[in-house]
DNA sequence: CTAATCACCTGAAGGC
DNA sequence: TGCCTTCAGGTGATTA
């Protein structure tokens, strides 16, 4: 379910919320949604700092990290007091905090993670640079895509390159740069890498304002859907007219994923 | 190195 | 109504 977007609004949410509170105690409620590989307790620490790379959210507490992923399904929600299990079925982990309030982690599929580790690259050490970080410049970005020998889409998706983009990201970047999932880098020049650079950034940006895309589980950390959603060009859109040129978007499946596609404004090229 | 296929899970939707 | 298949905002392991 999230991609950078989702996170970023949730991040945005928790850090007035959490940052300076301590944690009383962490009750897994599913075994694997909690892993702790850190020699230090959880109890006792307090949250100084919450920032996010890529899809990952950090905790950086005083001696040791939580580094969450939420996966498909996973939310964050803050009870201050009371709260009722029947409302929660998805319940997979509590953090209790010294002043009473408690972060609820639900997750309908289990996929998600919340590790307890004492240096956060243990979680994140195949994971690039942010697609916001100052340091993903387009040169940065143009220098790594040249030398892939794949297509730009599974380029896109791995997190190695570049992190955050997921699979309605990835195809609406592509939609707007008019660039084929199944372009080969290599055969991507420097002026369309451009237009894909600024695509990127421009299509994140738009959906953080709009504080995300909700298909059917993703809520912010208040329990409120996004409403990117709205702005779809290409995603969710296969057998509509393109907005562009009114062919018929296409739905094949790039990269292991759904890829949603205008065959007519999004060619592969062999060069340029 | 890259691509493809599972695996991990649950629930919704569509076909018959 | 019910059964079966397919699909889903992700990633990690394994196999060609």
């Amino acid at each position: 379910m999230p991609e950078l977007p989702e996170v970023e609004t949730i991040i945005r949410e928790l850090k007035p919320l959490l940052t300076g509170r301590t944690i009383k105690m962490v009750e897994p409620l599913w075994a694997k949604s909690f892993v702790d590989q850190a020699e230090r307790p959880v109890s006792g620490q307090t949250i100084r700092q919450i920032r996010r790379i890529g899809k990952y959210i950090l905790f950086d507490l005083d001696q040791s990290h939580l580094v969450i992923h939420l996966r498909m399904t996973g939310r964050l929600s803050i009870q201050n007091n009371q709260f009722d299990l029947n409302d929660h079925p998805h319940l997979r982990c509590l953090i209790y905090f010294e002043d009473g309030s408690v972060l609820l982690f639900e997750d309908t599929r289990k996929f998600g993670r919340i590790y307890h580790v004492e240096q956060a690259e243990q979680v994140l050490k195949e994971v690039g640079l942010d697609a916001f970080d100052p340091q993903m410049t387009f040169d940065y970005f143009y220098s790594s895509l040249k030398k892939r020998k794949m297509g730009i889409k599974a380029f896109l998706m791995s997190q190695k390159w570049i992190a955050g983009l997921g699979n309605i990201y990835t195809d609406e970047s592509l939609f707007r740069a008019k660039i084929h999932p199944e372009q080969l880098c290599t055969k991507i020049g420097r002026k369309k890498a451009k237009e894909l650079y600024d695509a990127v950034q421009y299509i994140l940006q738009k959906a953080v304002e709009n504080m995300g895309s909700t298909i059917s589980d993703y809520r912010d950390a208040y329990g409120n859907p996004g409403q990117n959603q709205l702005y779809f060009k290409v995603y969710k859109r296969a057998g509509q007219p393109c907005f562009n040129c009114g062919t018929l978007i296409e739905k094949k499946r790039v990269a292991g994923r759904g890829t949603h596609f205008c065959p007519k404004c999004q060619k592969i090229r062999g060069q340029e």
